[in-house]
DNA sequence: CAGCATCCGCTTTGATACTG
DNA sequence: CAGTATCAAAGCGGATGCTG
C-alpha cells in the first residue's frame, strides 16, 4: 500500500493494516492460531492466491506476523501473529463491535465459515453462572461443527463434535447469531428453520442480553 | 469498495470502511466536528479531490456521516458523524494505541497537522493532579497553535492560542510527541531542538508515564 | 472560492493457469 | 501444499475544468 505519509498514528497503523485483505489475515491467525498457506485461503474465501502471498509478505516485514517451519507431522509453513501482531486483537474486536450490528441480516452471496463464530461468541457471550458445572453446546451451522463451551466464567468455541454436549443446534448462521445475540428467543428461532435438542438452560446460560 | 462477501462481522465492517482514505475521514471528523469540504482537504494532505468527493458519498449512504446544509454566515455544507459514526472511536482509538509506537520517528516527506495532535493527546495524557487549579499549555509545532488543557481530570487539545499560558513549546511534531508521551525528558527535547518556556510542573502534570 | 466532475496514466486487484 | 506468472479490470492519484 502507498503510504499516507501522514504523521498521525492512524495513518501510520492504516499504512500497514489498511490494504485490503489485510485485517482479515490477522481476523485468521488471531482466531485459529498458526495457520499454513492453505488454512488460510480456506478461511478467506474470495482472496486471490497471489495477493494472499502479497500480503503474507508484506505483513512479514512489516513484523505483524511470523512464518515458522513446522516439523513433521506438519512438515510445512506455518504463519502466525507476532507480539506485535496479536496486539491488534483490540482492533479486530473494535470492528467486531461496530460490524455486529450489519449482521442481522445474511446476504444470498454471503460465504460462511463456523470458525468465525469464535470472534462473537468470545465477545458477547459470558457464563451467567460460573460457579456451576461447565457446559458444552454443539452448534452445526457451516463448513464443520463448533464447540461453545463454558471455562472460568468465559466462554470460548472451538471446531469439534462431541458425543455428549448438553445441547445441540442446527441452523443458518444468522438465525444461530441472532439466538446467541439475544436478537430472538428460542420460539423465533424454530420458526426460522434452527433445531434445537438438548438443555434450554444450557442456551439460556450463555445467550447474550437482548440489546435496545 | 468491492464486499468482501463474508458473513463476519469484521468483514461486514471493512466492506463499509476498509477504502483508502475512509477512517482517515472519520479520524478528522471526530477530531474537528463537523467540517467543510475544504477543511477535509486540508486535514487529509494527499487525497485526491475526486476520492474525498466519493468516500464522502459512500460513508453518507452507509449511514457514517451526513451532511447539512449550514446557514450563514457559515453558508456551506458541513459534513459530520452520525451516531453510527460516532461509534467508530473504538476503532480509530484502537487503531492509535497500535500506531503510537510508529511515531518515534517521523519520516522526511511526512506531513502534519497540528489538531492531529489531539487523539494521542486526549488518549494517553491524563491530569495527575485533578483537584487543582486547571492548567493551560500552549503548543506550536505545526500549521496552527494548539492548547493542551486540563479539564475536570481529563486532558483536552484543542486549535488556539492565549496569552497566559502555563506553559509555551514550540518544536517539531515528533519531540514535541516524545516529550508528552514520556518518551524523553525536557532535556533531551531541549537537546533536539525544542523550546520551553513557562512552569515545568504544568508538563510533569500531564505528562505520560514512561513506557518500557 | 467552495464543491465537485472529468480525463488520463499508473498501480492494485481478481481470476485463472501453471510450477516445484 | 505453497506458492509464482500472466493479464484484464478496477481503483487510485494528479491535473484540470466546470458551476454556483
Amino acid at each position: 500500500m502507498r503510504s499516507y505519509h501522514q504523521y498521525c498514528a492512524v495513518a501510520k497503523a492504516l499504512d500497514v493494516v489498511g490494504d485490503r485483505w489485510s485485517l482479515l489475515i490477522v481476523r485468521e491467525l488471531l482466531l485459529r492460531g498458526p495457520c499454513r498457506y492453505t488454512d488460510l485461503q480456506d478461511g478467506l474465501p474470495g482472496i486471490a492466491t497471489n495477493l494472499l502471498a502479497d500480503r503474507l509478505r508484506e505483513l512479514e516485514e512489516a513484523g505483524v506476523i511470523e512464518r515458522e517451519t513446522a516439523p513433521p507431522p506438519i512438515a510445512t509453513t506455518l504463519h502466525h501473529l507476532s507480539k506485535r501482531g496479536q496486539a491488534l486483537a483490540p482492533v479486530i474486536h473494535a470492528l467486531t463491535d461496530w460490524g455486529a450490528e450489519m449482521m442481522v441480516e445474511i446476504a444470498d452471496d454471503d460465504v460462511f465459515r463456523s470458525h468465525w463464530l469464535s470472534l462473537p461468541t468470545e465477545h458477547f457471550l459470558t457464563d451467567r453462572d460460573p460457579d456451576a458445572p461447565p457446559i458444552t453446546i454443539e452448534v452445526n451451522t457451516g463448513d464443520q461443527p463448533m464447540l461453545i463451551e463454558t471455562v472460568d466464567g468465559a466462554v470460548h468455541a472451538r471446531p469439534g463434535s462431541t458425543g455428549d454436549a448438553d445441547a445441540v443446534i442446527i441452523g443458518t448462521p444468522d438465525v444461530v447469531i441472532a439466538l446467541f445475540g439475544g436478537m430472538i428467543g428460542l420460539r423465533e428461532a424454530r420458526a426460522r428453520g434452527l433445531k434445537f435438542r438438548g438443555a434450554t438452560s444450557a442456551l439460556r446460560r450463555v445467550q447474550a442480553q437482548p440489546r435496545t
